[in-house]
DNA sequence: AAGTCGTGCAACCGCAAGAAA
DNA sequence: CTTTCTTGCGGTTGCACGACT
């Protein structure tokens, strides 16, 4: 398969970009659109590669890019999606508007990733790091001692995380939507090819939808954290049976060797639905799971999941 | 004032995948 | 079907700058 490797040619232009060069980016991309970038730098008259006219203005001129600091719901929207995804910084910029991937991979890599290992928690799978590996973060140097773990926040941390495991163990597909407005159900926005949403979207009744948005809009669109599971009163039947699909889910995945989804973020799940009140039930949700065993697995894999 | 170190960020690189020829 | 082209992704590098010694 070819490749075209970045700036091969001789005389092609490296390194920061100067005011000059990204006027005359803009000023082209402004009249002819972008697309075909290996031809771009010749008609803009630049002295650089495609590739490095496509990533200046992906990253930096794109008129909507957001800059500066990451606010708190950015912040904790990116560990989310983290602890589902791994290192997918285009799926999780494409559920941050206005920011680029490197940009998040960027701040992943200079502040949440340092913060996490200063909080003895793996990086990686957000748990905590062993006591044996921990020196292999540089946390188990003499000076780093316990009390500079701050226990509250690895909680915090821990607690996040199981958030986000949970919420990716629920899918919110339903079947009746016709009926209910309401429902969070989200068509795949955005900025996302098809070919990226296949990794991230689930195809239902011909209608594709995002996972993570429906993931994050428990976040969001909820009146509080404890209510994410409420349902209309009318619904309650529909509940009971969607806890017991649930926990035939929970049963089945759990005989999984390699499905590693902690025995809390069950319980998290469980005791939220088990506390379901009428009172301050507002949202319809009501399939905890539709989905097949097979279809949940493949999401908190994160691999490709279509059915 | 000069040197060193740490941090943040822009940019580069190699690779993969899909589209087009 | 194969080759070439194009786009996109994620890891990494290197520079600029401020803090510190």
């Amino acid at each position: 398969m070819g490749r075209m490797r970045c700036c091969e040619k001789v005389g092609f232009k490296k390194g920061p970009w100067t005011p000059e060069e990204d006027n005359k980016l803009l000023a082209y991309v402004e009249k002819h659109g972008h697309g075909n970038w290996r031809s771009v730098p010749a008609k803009a008259g630049l002295e650089r590669c495609g590739k490095s006219c496509r990533l200046r203005w992906i990253n930096y001129l794109k008129p909507d890019i957001k800059r500066g600091n990451f606010s708190s719901e950015e912040d904790h929207t990116i560990i989310q999606l983290h602890a589902l995804l791994g290192n997918k910084w285009s799926i999780i910029a494409a559920h941050l508007p206005q920011r680029t991937d490197n940009e998040i991979k960027n701040y992943w890599n200079t502040n949440i990733k340092k913060r996490l290992i200063r909080m003895g928690l793996d990086p990686l799978t957000h748990k905590p790091i062993k006591r044996n590996n921990f020196e292999d973060y540089g946390g188990g140097h003499h000076e780093q001692s316990k009390d500079t773990i701050n226990m509250d926040h690895v909680a915090q941390w821990e607690n996040a995380r199981l958030e986000a495991e949970a919420r990716g163990s629920m899918l919110q597909v339903e079947s009746h939507s016709s009926h209910h407005p309401q429902l969070m159900l989200r068509k795949i926005p955005t900025q996302l090819s098809p070919s990226s949403s296949d990794s991230l979207s689930i195809k239902h009744n011909n209608t594709v939808y995002n996972m993570y948005d429906l993931i994050l809009a428990t976040n969001r669109d909820l009146p509080s954290p404890v209510s994410t599971f409420s349902v209309t009163s009318w619904k309650l039947p529909l509940v009971s049976t969607n806890i017991k699909l649930f926990t035939d889910t929970r049963t089945s995945l759990s005989s999984e060797a390699d499905f590693n989804v902690s025995e809390t973020s069950f319980q998290i799940i469980e005791d939220r639905v088990s506390n379901l009140q009428d009172d301050d039930i507002t949202v319809a949700v009501e399939a905890f799971t539709t989905a097949s065993c097979e279809s949940i697995q493949e999401l908190l894999r994160g691999s490709t999941l279509t059915w």
